[in-house]
DNA sequence: TTAGGTAGTGTAAGCGCTCTCACTAAACGT
DNA sequence: ACGTTTAGTGAGAGCGCTTACACTACCTAA
């Protein structure tokens, strides 16, 4: 089932079914009508490979994410098909799980694809990636990770402003004690994530703070602070490296009969729906996704024609959000 | 960048480079060394749409989903990834949105990138695309929707089975007056569902129920909690059609100072993870998506050869899961 | 010695499109 | 009457691969 029987079929010729296809306003309205009663009635679907093949363009951008199972990553995602589509591309979507090979894998499987943009919305960073995306000519953006060049722009959040509030709002509640959550990210931001907490944490002599990490994943948040709290280390706030580890946090401490917040106070970064929803409503940061996905796709799009581009780097200042799970120290601790 | 650029630097014709390519055991092993140097120094990526015309198969598989937002099809759309990633395969994944428009479009897409297999994880249906999707000679499986027919099989849960599990144990509990809590998704097998209820709920005369929808979000949950309360409706439980707008409901009621499960009690369904992590835990029903997606991965790749199918349809008795979220009626209600 | 493998490689015909260019026929101007 | 423009269509070259087939060495057996 191709052009050319379509064509037979409608008694002209195949350029002309491909101009019917692609709307050339060229055609006359009686022969147009013929070549769609043609494509109807032989139920025929253009093969998509070989219309990027031949025109040399693929109308796709590629988005690549560490963990499209935390709705962070999703409601980036749900943005940039929004716009995209809006323009009249599509999207791909990929997921690493976290794991450098896989977005090795992903970005080459992107740029087979010849996709007209790339979204990199990851943690994880493999060096030679930077060399190969560089010379594939394709514009590119990363969040978090990632150094700009020629055609790759990046998004990052100040996540050191970030932890530096939250921080600062437990310290004036009176909290000395701190645990920190993170997940298994080895490479990248969350080494500088840990490292922000770690200097934030520095900033302040009498402050004090243990790490543990596991899955990004609610279960993977519960299982951290299960470490974090067996080493008879006395936490009295919990600062969580994203939403979904927290409410994890959150139902661990239920099960051990720690309160939050007269016992302990939590917090979340991310400002995920969820993080509204859950029980007590999470303290965290905003991260505006909606925004990081309209830069994105700006960027792909604007940079699709001309390479010229505004800003290499672009840094989003995170806000902080009070909720229910932070409240002053208990006393005596 | 081609193939032909990749022969020349390597002094050997183009065949020789696609045949390592697709390690064609039958190159020597020097010439095979020489091909793979210049394919590295090139920054070599082969052009999958050109494979893929070529070869005439794509090594794909489609995946459509209602909202991948819910975990409930983010965990069965994982599983398949997973399946078809060990045996090679890519995926394609596309979000509908409960809108049989972007199914229709979303099916045309994949049939056009002329993808090894589809499976449509959807609630909503387009009356045109069984045909469609029966003469494009692709395996297709429909969960929950679509009657199986030549290449289509069909996997569905027993939902009836599922609520009158929830309704009976409610009822068991002392409830009579009961709430359904759905969401938009007005064609197909939500409609089902909610004949589901007033079947399950009609076998027993003292019951009682009253419906709402709204999104099938979080925040749907939660409005369609606001509708259902607001009309001085009085239920004792609520029944919700799906983890994620239970822990909405969840929401809702917190704000209005009702207790769960004393004074209210409260059912999801899918047994997602956030089940059990939400306050309180919810009593739900259990929808195994790990063996949904295997079998639809299992049903997709050996259909891929032979056209025999084993078993046109697939159904799935769901099992009723206790937790917290459910309680005694409160008495004097 | 020669016929017949076999291993390794090259040639070239597609795959199903898009798009440039050439062409025809009708409409126009002078 | 004639050239000139314009609208509509067709022919055919490519896009970057895969693969059937042809070919060249070299080896083996009778």
């Amino acid at each position: 089932m191709n052009l050319e029987q379509v064509a037979r079929r409608a008694k002209v010729s195949t350029a002309t079914v491909s101009r019917v296809l692609n709307n050339a306003s060229v055609v006359k309205g009686s022969t147009r009508a013929r070549v769609v009663k043609a494509i109807e009635e032989l139920k025929y679907h253009p093969n998509l490979h070989a219309r990027s093949l031949a025109g040399g363009k693929s109308r796709t951008i590629g988005v690549i994410a560490s963990n499209m199972e935390n709705p962070f990553f999703f409601d980036i995602y749900r943005t940039i098909e929004s716009d995209a589509h809006t323009r009249g591309y599509e999207v791909m979507m990929a997921n690493t799980d976290y794991r450098p090979e896989q977005l090795v894998t992903s970005v080459r499987l992107m740029i087979g694809r010849r996709v007209a943009g790339l979204a990199a919305i990851v943690s994880e960073m493999a060096p030679e990636l930077m060399d190969e995306l560089n010379d594939s000519r394709i514009p590119v953006v990363f969040y978090d990770v990632g150094t700009p060049r020629g055609n790759v722009t990046n998004i990052r959040v100040n996540y050191r402003r970030g932890i530096e509030k939250v921080v600062d709002y437990l310290y004036s509640l009176g909290h000395r004690r701190l645990g920190f959550i993170g997940h298994h990210a080895i490479l990248g931001p969350i080494n500088e994530r840990m490292k922000a907490v770690m200097d934030a944490v520095a900033r302040i002599p009498s402050l004090e703070v243990r790490m543990a990490a596991d899955a990004d994943t609610l279960e993977g948040g519960r299982q951290a602070a299960r470490q974090l709290l067996s080493n008879g280390y006395e936490p009295t706030a919990i600062i969580c490296v994203n939403d979904v580890t927290a409410v994890g946090v959150l139902r661990e401490l239920r099960e051990r009969g720690i309160r939050v917040p007269q016992d302990m106070s939590v917090t979340g970064f991310d400002n995920v729906k969820l993080s509204e929803f859950c029980y007590p409503a999470l303290t965290t940061v905003h991260i505006p996704r909606e925004q990081i996905g309209h830069i994105i796709c700006e960027s792909l799009m604007s940079k699709a024609g001309k390479s010229a581009v505004a800003e290499a780097e672009i840094v989003i200042d995170p806000e902080f959000v009070l909720r229910d799970s932070t409240g002053p120290v208990p006393p005596g601790k």
